[in-house]
DNA sequence: CTTGCCCCTGACGCCGACGTCAGGTGTGAG
DNA sequence: CTCACACCTGACGTCGGCGTCAGGGGCAAG
């Protein structure tokens, strides 16, 4: 594991994470101003974060891409973060994931849609 | 077919377009005016339109929901309108149907990863 | 010490597809 | 004729996820 000889763990600045999970840096304070991360500060009042902060600020990106909103995410991190559930978080994410299912299902028939179009010019151009 | 006695098309107002739809009449005049949609006026200045002027909102649609931009709708309409295309448009055509695959690849890859917390949040409550 | 790079906190800007309000006209039923 | 409702043209408001600028502090190298 990426623990240093006196057991803490390595932290990293927010650049770091930034590159890390192909985002801008802005967009990283911006997660923390909707509560959506915390990080430690250093003396200074610099940034720290632990090595998971990545893969986190990667899941913030591909439920955005989902569609869902900030708010959104928030209400639905205990789930991820303790794993723990109460009826209405089930609810909620059940409620998501329809939601995303109908959107592909709208991509599905634009892209078949499309098809057609391209097929038709192909053919008759 | 939907064509009156003298042989003229049965002309609709905007509001039968919209519900027809399933749009707000300000987003079909929103259409009109991003250069999508055209319509004949009465004397008194009110919009008339043919009868397929709700398949074409309703294209509209579907092309926004697979975040397309008017912009974008209106550079790959000729393509549907009159059939024929150059080389750029089919190379639009293609990056477009690119794109939303690859939203849809993204909104799978979503879903799966909801999947998995609403599995767990299951057995693990 | 200076140079250069990273970091900080506000705070305004942006974009796109409409919503919405204001103030006025058309239209068909009774 | 009147009433209710649909329609008209501006024009400003909204929302979310940042981009971007302004103004100022760390911090290691040379």
């Amino acid at each position: 594991m990426s623990v240093t000889v006196d057991g803490t763990e390595r932290l990293m600045r927010i650049g770091e994470v930034a590159r890390g999970a192909g985002v801008s840096v802005r967009a990283v304070r911006y997660y923390e101003q909707q509560g959506l991360l915390t990080a430690d500060r250093s003396p200074s009042g610099q940034r720290l974060y632990r090595q998971d902060a990545i893969a986190r600020v990667r899941f913030f990106q591909q439920m955005y891409a989902a569609g869902l909103t900030s708010r959104r995410i928030t209400e639905l991190l205990p789930c991820w973060d303790a794993g723990h559930t109460d009826a209405d978080q089930r609810a909620m994410l059940r409620a998501e994931r329809e939601r995303i299912q109908a959107r592909i299902d709208d991509l599905v028939a634009a892209r078949d849609r499309l098809d057609q179009v391209i097929a038709l010019t192909d053919t008759h151009p």
